[in-house]
DNA sequence: TAGTTTACATACATTAGTGAATGTATAAAT
DNA sequence: ATTTATACATTCACTAATGTATGTAAACTA
């Protein structure tokens, strides 16, 4: 077949990647072969294997292509409150602020959720896939440390100390995030993840000694 | 091969069930041929087949020789409490010690370890494993309408009103918990699940309008 | 504009896994 | 003491997936 441009050629790589989203997420990632993929793009294994080395490459692309915006976001708005102006906005709001937003993208951004489905529930992580698993592992640590650091702000905003040792309350409310995205994606019918992410975040918040804001 | 008697064939069902929960672990499920495990316990392809009816009904076994003892313990458990003797343990007490049991095998029983890193790690969850999602699902629903009727009680027994609707403290809880025991498996070097659990927990009930007893 | 590289498609070789059929020696039932 | 069902082992037929090798026409490049 005749040779693409380079628009076009990174174009058949988005609809191969989205081809493969979309069946990962029915099939699951080993029940889906690259012959499945190639087709469902409209294309044949042999553009798969000019993309992509294998299949956990082209795995690895497809979670790149939702987790490096989302870390990008992240750090951007990591640099903005460290920018000098305070902007008025406490250490608390901000983490409210944050978790709400990521909250927000996994229940509206279809692509942020097949791709966070087919990570929790759809995939096998062996050792082809270590890179992800540690990839995971680097970025949940980033978060930990982020958190822990904005609590142990929050707390001195707050005029009291934290209930508990800032490291163990950042796990806390990780896991807290964490279980309500997994139970949510689960079973997206059984609760509203806005509402009671909100609502149990605060809690949690007002548990280590933080009062929430007596915002809505 | 000469016939065994029914208690070796009820060993050989078993060692097929442990060699699967290793290789599972191992290997993940998909990669993890029946004669994989077949090999690893010392039988052939014949046997798995004569027990289980393919892979999936040997993995729903799987799960129920951990799932089944568990929910017989909570059952146990709840009809000790209904059995009229109220035993001086209070309903925030019994949520504290429930949650911190299950921590506690997850830690130290490896079966139950290996399983549950199976469960969340190594399986892709799709039509035909759709008989474990739902009763993962009903297991859940089942959690979440206990802890609701104890985290009710509990605020009763404290003479104050919970901070957020039962229901949706009871998700918070869940997801919490579930959340700690996920990272925890990813890493279980990287916290320590009881104490964190413990203090987390804690720190939720907290802020639902539970005061934490003084104990430890 | 000739040569080179790109972006695939096609064809091939190999392997591995499944399910079912069949074989078989013995435990259990009568 | 037979008979029968059990608890597997062995073999077979089939499919499907992978990786690689090769073909090719058009887009770039000098």
């Amino acid at each position: 077949m005749a040779r693409r441009t380079k628009e076009e050629a990174l174009a058949t790589r988005h609809k191969l990647l989205d081809a493969a989203e979309c069946l990962f997420q029915l099939q699951g990632v080993s029940r889906t072969s690259l012959q499945d993929i190639a087709l469902r793009a409209g294309a044949t294994r042999g553009a798969v294997y000019w993309h992509f080395k294998d299949k956990a490459d082209l795995f690895n692309a497809m979670m790149d292509r939702v987790t490096l915006p989302m870390e990008a976001s992240f750090e951007a708005d990591e640099a903005q409150f460290h920018s000098g102006t305070e902007s008025g906005c406490s250490a608390l709001e901000r983490i409210r602020h944050c978790t709400l937003n990521a909250l927000e993208q996994i229940m509206n951004d279809p692509q942020t959720r097949r791709v966070f489905e087919v990570a929790t529930q759809k995939v096998e992580y062996v050792e082809e896939l270590q890179a992800v698993r540690l990839r995971h592992l680097a970025v949940r640590n980033g978060f930990l440390a982020r958190i822990e650091q904005h609590l142990t702000i929050a707390a001195q905003q707050a005029g009291q100390p934290l209930r508990l040792p800032a490291s163990v309350a950042a796990q806390g409310l990780h896991a807290l995030i964490d279980g309500l995205i997994q139970n949510w994606l689960l079973d997206p019918l059984n609760f509203d993840l806005r509402q009671v992410g909100q609502c149990t975040v605060d809690a949690y918040l007002c548990g280590l000694g933080l009062s929430p804001p007596k915002s809505q």
